[in-house]
DNA sequence: AAGCCGTGGGG
DNA sequence: TCCCCAAGGCT
């Protein structure tokens, strides 16, 4: 472990810093769905759509989430399509089928009583270090250190670690600072905390330290270098890839949609045909082609898109090009994952952001 | 270990 | 426009 760092962690008074904290925390601790109550299930649920994802964001997914499924048993026994379009535009679409997946675990495993053992609790899908720690500190009391980038953050400062906190490696350290500055009597305070206060003072860029309740045990403020922690390396740019998609409609007025792989990129989402610009052949060729080969139909397919749209991931672009095509024939027997659906059908699928917003396009267009 | 896995907001 | 980010987990 980090020298430096060991020495830092014995010089702060932590029974001081733990009463400064969770005292700020009791005065200006944000209202928010999730801590209405310490429903294990609750607490749960909001740690699973909170990963990678801001409060703001969150917060309107929740509230109609826990309408639709307020209990472990209505989220175990619902089909996972409802799950996925409650799910929809929140992204990391396979946080919500292994929360499913976990859920039922726990109704079948351990009769709808969520587990409180870091052994147990971690062993179910989706339920990572800090997810466990958080359900675990937050629902049960227990104090299992619950390590976030807010935690990583605001503890890089207090204590001057200079650890890359991209790397995976580094959240051990951070635990193990954690393990040895946690309040015992109030971890869920103590942690919550922690995170609250990453989010509201120790900020990436520009944090308020002249409010900071914990700026006197802080060692980047002492110094004046807040700016230079945490160490974070920038993560590679984006690849593009060049999209072809196709409306068809059937002569019953319905649209043809696929359900993508059950792995990988928006898994089991609903989408447009779409293939990648193999540039071999004119797109509409290509699209004519695929069209035939993939799902059995013929058609043609005009020559010029009526829309273009880019949808950024955290990993790649999609540069889309949309077209519409007419069917030639009348035999429409669907291979694979593809079906026929009417307008309101397609209301109810889930769908990618991108293609929900092809489909808001086409309906004003039509 | 490092790449994959979404999205919308802010500087 | 572009980049970074936001209560990570899986493989």
């Amino acid at each position: 472990m980090n020298k430096n760092f060991d020495q830092q962690l014995l010089k702060v008074n932590k029974y001081s810093f733990q009463k400064d904290l969770i005292e700020w925390f009791e005065n200006e601790m944000r209202e928010l769905p999730w801590r209405q109550n310490q429903d294990p299930y609750r607490v749960w649920v909001s740690e699973i759509m909170l990963q990678q994802t801001r409060v703001d964001t969150v917060i309107p997914f929740y509230n109609r989430f826990m309408e639709l499924f307020p209990t472990i048993e209505t989220l175990a026994y619902a089909p996972e399509e409802k799950v996925l379009k409650a799910w929809e535009g929140l992204g990391y679409y396979s946080r919500a089928r292994n929360l499913q997946s976990a859920v039922r675990e726990v109704h079948e495993q351990y009769g709808g009583t969520v587990p409180n053992t870091p052994k147990e609790i971690s062993s179910l899908k989706g339920v990572g270090p800090y997810t466990a720690g958080a359900i675990l500190s937050i629902a049960y009391g227990i104090p299992e250190p619950a390590v976030d980038g807010n935690v990583m953050r605001v503890l890089s400062r207090v204590l001057g670690i200079w650890d890359d906190i991209s790397k995976a490696s580094s959240r051990k350290i951070f635990e193990e600072a954690v393990r040895h500055l946690i309040a015992e009597h109030n971890p869920s305070y103590f942690n919550q905390a922690l995170m609250e206060l990453g989010a509201l003072i120790c900020s990436p860029t520009s944090p308020s330290c002249l409010l900071c309740p914990v700026n006197e045990h802080c060692l980047a403020f002492a110094e004046g270098i807040q700016s230079e922690l945490p160490v974070k390396t920038r993560k590679k740019s984006t690849k593009m890839i060049d999209i072809l998609t196709v409306i068809v409609q059937n002569q019953e007025g319905e649209w043809l949609v696929n359900q993508r792989p059950s792995h990988g990129l928006l898994a089991n989402l609903w989408e447009f045909p779409n293939l990648e610009d193999q540039q071999n052949a004119p797109t509409s060729v290509q699209i004519q082609e695929f069209l035939k080969v993939d799902f059995g139909l013929e058609a043609i397919v005009q020559k010029e898109p009526w829309m273009k749209q880019d949808h950024v991931f955290s990993h790649l672009t999609w540069k889309m090009l949309v077209f519409t095509a007419d069917l030639n024939t009348q035999e429409t027997n669907l291979y694979q994952r593809a079906a026929w659906k009417t307008e309101q059908e397609i209301e109810e699928i889930a769908l990618p952001v991108s293609h929900r917003k092809i489909w808001r396009q086409h309906l004003l267009n039509k």
